[in-house]
DNA sequence: CGACGTTTTGATCGGCTTCAAGCTTTGTGG
DNA sequence: CCACAAAGCTTGAAGCCGATCAAAACGTCG
């Protein structure tokens, strides 16, 4: 199933039909990962590059005192470490969050790609988008207080998934633990905990049993002055 | 002058004979932006790239309460806005730290470049080790205290200008105000004074006049735990 | 010299962390 | 299918790191 990423390719425009063809035939082998199993490690090298096709996982970091920052969520669709193929090995780590469903791609395939010069540049334009998220989540847990900060987290979750149609318009699965929360955002998990309750009590989220809805959506994305333009998403969820 | 921008484009090899000569034909016209200025603010969607020749520039985003996060740092040679030229808008914006020299490069000179697989290549590495810069900056934001992350930052700064030809070993300068680290680094001015002050008193840094040196550079790096890998440099400075 | 930007210092305040313990849900093997 | 363990969530109390406010010293440039 090499539908995910085609479409993640074709988020900007469609390609030419032999690149979709070329596309639809490297899925070969999948690899199905348990939840909380590393996918790749800092310092690795591997032959093949990965693609999440189904579940989720996320890039972290482990600092000095062992503690641990997520940087990024990668969803169906989502190329993990592209890098790899190039740099001389992974600067992070990467593991799945849910069971995931894992594409290798060997390096030959991904040369193919790169040859092809449409799949090549919506490959660079992905990639932008990946930057560009960072950008974000720098300003997000530089400048935001603890609430902010995780209500942004939270749109931005709900309408990445949405873009992807694993949503609905105000309600879908959240798999993180209040511990991947606090890594994710820079917080403690205690904090994360009060700050969820005070979303809570003031009806602006439903979490319960991994199930995330957003009652008042518009309200909260005012709340944290979320804007969905760093994600260049230029279908119906505009600018 | 496309002499900076040649070099960062063969960081990881040199390219073909004809795709330099093609790179050193391109520097067109040259812009000079007074410091301080903007080169190019965020929704904008100017018909070309900018590419720094001289002097610092920085990328920066602000929030809706008037806050400012500075999310990374241009020097010599460091593509300003590659995006724009894919995608619709600037999501963020870009100001000249100091005087700046900037060539534009109009839109068919990137599409000539992106044609020749080489550069093409070449210039999804680039971007790739920016991605990964961010993710660094992420980690130290989220989970560094306050002296580590100015001292981070400062190695940091140190070394990529080392690795450009403008630092000697342990002395490079130093254009940032205290306002610019404290914007960088999520914490007040008055702190990241604070901090610095207490780095000094410790003898690990020298800061004056805009002038910055260590006198115990893997002291400093031991302190903070800096490691270079994730800026994927694999000449002199290694891993 | 005067003015403005930058750095410095002191005092106070508060958001978030840490520690600690109890509770609830999920998962697993007998 | 129950029992128990493990993981995740919740709550309280105390303390600290860094924010904020305010004002003074410094430096640099017209």
């Amino acid at each position: 199933m090499g539908d995910p990423f085609l479409r993640k390719l074709e988020t900007f425009g469609p390609l030419p039909e032999p690149d979709r063809e070329l596309i639809r035939s490297i899925s070969t082998h999948s690899e199905h990962i348990k939840a909380a199993a590393d996918i790749i490690c800092e310092g690795e090298k591997p032959g093949e590059v990965n693609l999440v096709t189904e579940g989720f996982a996320y890039r972290y970091k482990l600092l000095a005192g062992g503690s641990r920052q997520i940087v990024a969520y990668l969803m169906p669709g989502d190329i993990c470490d592209l890098h790899v193929s190039f740099l001389k090995a992974m600067d992070h780590s990467i593991a799945a969050l849910t069971d995931t469903q894992v594409v290798k791609l060997p390096r030959d395939q991904i040369e193919a790609l790169l040859d092809r010069p449409a799949i090549s540049r919506a490959l660079l334009m992905v990639i932008m988008t990946y930057e560009a998220n960072g950008r974000e989540w720098l300003a997000n847990i530089g400048q935001r207080p603890a609430e902010k900060r995780i209500a942004h987290f939270l749109c931005e979750w709900h309408l990445r998934l949405r873009s992807i149609g694993l949503a609905t318009d105000d309600t879908c699965e959240f798999p993180l633990t209040q511990h991947h929360l606090a890594e994710t955002s820079g917080l403690s998990v205690v904090h994360v905990n009060r700050v969820l309750q005070s979303l809570r009590r003031r009806g602006l989220i439903v979490l319960k049993s991994r199930q995330l809805s957003f009652p008042k959506l518009d309200r909260l994305w005012d709340i944290c002055g979320f804007r969905s333009n760093y994600l260049h998403m230029y279908g119906r969820w505009g600018s």
